[in-house]
Parts: C-alpha cells; sequence; structure tokens
DNA sequence: CACTTGACCTGTCCGC
DNA sequence: TGCGGACAGGTCAAGT
C-alpha cells in the first residue's frame, strides 16, 4: 500500500492532529507488529511529548521529547488512524464508517494519549511494524544509509536520477524505480504512472535509456507525486489517511488498474502483465521499446 | 550482477 | 454454496 503521496499525508494529517499530545499508554495485541524492550518502552516512549512528524522514503516517524522517535513502516496495508471519541462527531471528525469501528480485527497497536484520544495503527496482513528508535540515529548515513534520495528534495534534479539508475545499466526500469536505494518512495502505482506518462516501455533496460527519456521521467515522477499529495494519495484497497479518509488520486490514474481500458493518449487498451513479479499497467502503443541507435 | 521464487500474512475475487 | 488458486500499494533472503 503506502508509496510516498500515502506516507505524507498521513504525515500533515497528524501534524494537524497529535503535536504536543503526550503518549499515556501503548496497547499492544500483536507483537510482531512493534517488537519493543519494556524497559524502553516506560523510559523513552510513555508520558513523552510528541515534538514533530517527519518522513523518509516510505518510513513516517513520530519525534518524541525524549529523543527517541516511533519509525512506522505501513508496508502493504497499513493504516495509521486517529480518533478522539469525545469529539468523534465534532469539527474535523468527518463521521466515516472506519473510525466509528475502531479498534477491530485488524488492530495491532494502540497508542493512548494524555487527552484520551487514540492512534490505531491497523494491519490486515501484519506485514507492517513500529520501532523505537534514537532520533539522532535517524539519518541518511546510518538507519536510512539503504535508502536513494527523495524524489521530491530541492537536491534531487535529473542528474541525479541519471547518474543513479546508470549504476545499473542492465535492469529494467520498472525494477529500477522499485528499488529503493537506487530512489526512495516509489512502488507499484506510481511506477506505472510515471512510466505511462514518460511514454517509456517498463521492459526497457536503463542502458536504452535516453538522457531525455530520463528528464522526462524526472519531471513526470514529481508531476504524479506531487499531484497525488494534493488529491490524499490513492485507496486500491486499504489505505486511508490520519483520520481514516480514502485518497482521490486513482480516479486520475492513467494505467494503473486500468487494463482493457483506452489509453488516455491514443485509445490503445492497456495491458497489465507480471513484470519483475509486478502487476504491471502500461500501454503497448505509446510505450514501445525504443533501441537508440 | 540480475533475475526468480518463496516467505511473511489476511482477505477477496473468480472459475469450476 | 463451497473450494482452490490467484492476486494484492512491500521488502527480504536464498538460489540460479
Amino acid at each position: 500500500m503506502p508509496e510516498l503521496p500515502e506516507v505524507e499525508t498521513i504525515k500533515l494529517g497528524l501534524n494537524e492532529l497529535i503535536i504536543g499530545l503526550s503518549i499515556q499508554d501503548i496497547i499492544i495485541k500483536n507483537h510482531k507488529s512493534f517488537l519493543i524492550d519494556e524497559n524502553i518502552k516506560e523510559l523513552f516512549l510513555i508520558n513523552h511529548k510528541i515534538l514533530n512528524i517527519s518522513r523518509r522514503a516510505k518510513l513516517l516517524m513520530i519525534n518524541l521529547d525524549s529523543d527517541y522517535s516511533l519509525v512506522f513502516h505501513l508496508k502493504m496495508t497499513g493504516q495509521l488512524v486517529y480518533v478522539d471519541h469525545h469529539h468523534r462527531f465534532g469539527a474535523g471528525h468527518p463521521n466515516n464508517s472506519l473510525i466509528n469501528k475502531l479498534p477491530d480485527k485488524s488492530t495491532r497497536v494502540v497508542f493512548i494519549f494524555n487527552n484520551n484520544a487514540q492512534l490505531f495503527f491497523n494491519d490486515q496482513r501484519k506485514f507492517g511494524w513500529i520501532k523505537a528508535i534514537p532520533t539522532s540515529l535517524l539519518t541518511d548515513r546510518d538507519f536510512f544509509k539503504y535508502h536513494g534520495p527523495e524524489p521530491l528534495d530541492s537536491m534531487f534534479s535529473s542528474e541525479v536520477l541519471y547518474k543513479r539508475l546508470l549504476s545499473h545499466p542492465k535492469t529494467k526500469i520498472k525494477a529500477a524505480l522499485l528499488n529503493q536505494q537506487i530512489l526512495s518512495g516509489l512502488g507499484n502505482i506510481y511506477v506505472d504512472e510515471s512510466l505511462w506518462m514518460s511514454k517509456i516501455n517498463p521492459l526497457t533496460t536503463v542502458n536504452q535509456l535516453t538522457k531525455k527519456n530520463i528528464i522526462t521521467l524526472y519531471k513526470s515522477i514529481q508531476n504524479i507525486l506531487n499531484k497525488s499529495i494534493y488529491l490524499g494519495g490513492s485507496t486500491d484497497r486499504n489505505y486511508v489517511d490520519a483520520q481514516g479518509n480514502k485518497g482521490n488520486y486513482l480516479k486520475f490514474a492513467n494505467v494503473f488498474r486500468k487494463e482493457n481500458q483506452p489509453c488516455p493518449r491514443c485509445s490503445t487498451l492497456i495491458v497489465k502483465q507480471k513484470i519483475v513479479g509486478r502487476g504491471t499497467h502500461f500501454c503497448p502503443n505509446c510505450q514501445k521499446i525504443k533501441v537508440e541507435k
């Protein structure tokens, strides 16, 4: 599930909801979701205040005044939903059905705050995880040493993308863009959407791409991610934001989950096929493999 | 080095 | 209606 825009949307939501609250208790219903030493929990988490929320790649961090951070990876089906039962029907709390049913059978961890509101970590497939890590270790030298650049960072450029892709010349572009070490934050949805916008066939190897292809790809990635953040991310199945609301990006998607529907550019029917182990959507007409002469 | 498969889990959908 | 298999926004490890 959550790729960069979804995690960013959750971050923006939590920023409006939980800054300044302190953690009163943590109920762990599924211990594999949050392996935590009891002493660390008591000393650095309980009774500590939330300073801010940040994101790196697909990871979300809740940074505490103990100099510890809660790090979340939502994997395929993770959700982080804030519920204030005392204000459930008040301003800013949409009366949506999900919120009114929490906790439910996929609730794995519950954080209870000093205002009695709760943050639910739900995760149907149990792939997601939470870790408590000293904030000082959450750097690109340390915890994020295997992550590529942020696609929306001002330091990221088409030259950076070109250079990083070219270190894997024989890799198919679909696999390269899913590789978090090359570029972080993209997943299956936004890779397919970016390749369509750039008119690049997902099976093209990196060394078959022209510099112009990569400039186009760079711009497409930034466009699509920004658009998706603006639209609150993509809800394919499980994803919801910090208040339990679905994202709207897929209403505007060009290829993802559009198999057998006409390509918005040329009306050829969109194809879905398994490429590098993932369901891949593309237009067989305007995303042809072009070998450089 | 690049690619495939299987694992981790639960739930849904589709065909028989 | 039931049952089996395929498939699902992600990432690892192991084997070819």
